[in-house]
DNA sequence: ATACCTTTGTGAAGTATTTCACAAGCAACG
DNA sequence: CGTTGCTTGTGAAATACTTCACAAAGGTAT
């Protein structure tokens, strides 16, 4: 989160930021961002506040985005679309190196410069690849096999758009979200809105 | 997470479960479970477990599900095509009562039973049909301005997909879900990889 | 060079959350 | 109908997180 809000302060030529600053920027305190930040490192200088473009590098170098992950997007469907065609990923240093379906029908079509490959070559692919990440937008019932069968080709993460309960081996990092129960944390909010409120 | 769970326990026809049983599936400790639903009053049969059935109408009322909620999407691309074909919210309780996109090449355009409607008259709808929760998956820079109108138009919460900063006022509430974040995340984890496992 | 203003980094204090551990309740069985 | 085995609900203890508050710097103006 600190990281977004220094981007933009860079880009807009920003040479230092207070903790107050940023604070104010990411809804949380002045404490609060020194002591995040404090964790990883000695990044301000006292009277002046953080150096914005030096922090920014430190902070991708600790999310570790100093490199690049290969990525497979599994599921050709309209998440699965929206994720291949979202450019922030390829800023980021992830990189989509396969796209996938399952369905006969899509097998073969070009999306923009990549061609849908059929789900039976994944593990493989990943496999030989190298790809260590994979984001799943697939039906809720296949989520579970497949992810077994990416874990057992090497994948070391996985980010999940199924709703579906999946489980992986200690060693495989795994975030699922799951827009149903988001909703249903803001019916929650609303259904017991007294002065609370809920952000970021 | 627990109606999760409890709805297929359910359909699977369990009549209980113990606290150790729901841990177990959610990925967390029986004295957790027991602790989050004491919160919410004595469900639980002692000597037998939670009665699965109740517990799930209990938990849904508490979420505020046993009513409709009006959800307009905001945004006619991908994201917003994915949302608006997703079967899940309306069997629980989400209604979408418009889909509205900018683009004059979308208006008019129909997708399953609804017409892209145009973003013009969103407030107006907003305010007429008390639509209360709206979903938004636009482009980054559109989002601030477009809260403000949702915000004056009465809307009480927002899910935004948009990879931007956006603030609301303290009576709304405010859930973002930011793709690029979710993967730097496991970007973090991978690189920090020791035994350390992420999950959920 | 000195005085003064600003802001970090961090122990200590204050809250919040999670885990422990066990009395009390319920069902089943003989 | 008592005994046994299992499980909840919950205070208390343990752990984690956030906020406070202030000494130690860095900058700036005179």
């Amino acid at each position: 989160m600190y990281l977004r809000y220094l981007e933009d302060l860079d880009a807009s030529g920003q040479p230092t930021a207070s903790s107050n600053e940023l604070a104010h920027l990411c809804g949380t305190t002045p404490a609060q961002v020194r002591k995040d930040l404090s964790f990883f490192g000695s990044f301000g200088k006292r009277g002046l506040g953080y150096p914005v473009h030096t922090l920014t590098a430190h902070l991708r170098e600790i999310l570790g985005l100093g490199r690049e992950w290969k990525v497979v997007i599994v599921g050709a469907g309209k998440i699965g679309a929206a994720l291949a065609n979202y450019r922030g990923f390829l800023q980021r240093g992830f990189r989509v190196v396969g796209i996938y379906d399952n369905s006969p029908d899509k097998v073969g079509q070009r999306w923009g410069e990549s061609v849908i490959r059929d789900t039976a070559t994944l593990a493989d692919d990943v496999r030989h690849e190298e790809a260590l990440i994979a984001v799943l937008a697939i039906p809720a019932e296949d989520a579970q096999p497949l992810v077994d069968s990416l874990v057992a080709a090497g994948i070391r993460a996985i980010l999940n758009f199924a709703p579906a309960k999946v489980t992986v081996p200690p060693h495989v990092s795994l975030k699922s979200v799951n827009m149903a129960m988001e909703l249903e944390g803001l019916s929650f909010a609303l259904t017991h809105a007294t002065t609370t409120s809920t952000s970021a």
